[in-house]
DNA sequence: CATACATATTGACACTTATCTATGTCTTGG
DNA sequence: CCAAGACATAGATAAGTGTCAATATGTATG
């Protein structure tokens, strides 16, 4: 049974950054839109429609059109394989050491 | 409480690439040493030398020598602490769904 | 419909990354 | 001590990344 490691290393590579971690992390606690996001960090608009794009494209993020905003939100199955991924591997060094 | 987004980018930097999420993947299931590694990938060696100091840079891979060989292993409470942040992230989006 | 506003796209740029070949360092056996 | 083997380091290079300014696109409002 082979894993998806290309997937994986996608989804840790959009959390691979500083900034898209933390935009990650304020998602969880619920949808935001764009401008929301934009007032917390030192980034002009694009550069957070460029990091929107990759968490996204990643799938870690759902993102739909209301209106003029765009609003983002976790996608919460791709949020538990990811969390299935760690608990997997966290498990076989359980089982390792014992 | 301000969370180490560096840190977390920096460990989802070092899983954000295919190679290294399957040598992660390889050493959860116990400690390796780096020409075992290396027969199960189609690099050369100074490459997988450089996948490992990142892997081992991130704080997630643990490092020894054993006379001519280098043996890693998972760093089991910097796993522990990624999967605290990803748990903890679920935790926020199962709350803010309900 | 014209304007304002929210977001996306483009093009440019400096910086980083993944890879290789060549070479260096360290350890062990003879 | 020398040679062989395991690993690290250095230098080169092509490709990828994060950022911005400028511009385009889409939508609501007067």
């Amino acid at each position: 049974m082979d894993k998806n490691y290309r997937g994986y290393a996608l989804i840790m590579k959009a959390l691979g950054d500083e900034t898209r971690v933390k935009i990650f992390d304020m998602l969880s606690k619920g949808e935001l839109c764009a401008c929301n996001i934009l007032e917390e960090f030192d980034i002009t608009q694009p550069t957070l429609s460029y990091h929107m794009k990759i968490l996204c494209d990643s799938g870690l993020v759902n993102s739909r059109k209301d209106g003029v905003w765009m609003k983002y939100s976790v996608n919460r199955s791709n949020l538990n394989s990811l969390r299935k991924l760690i608990d997997e591997i966290d498990e076989n060094v359980q089982k390792s050491n014992k």
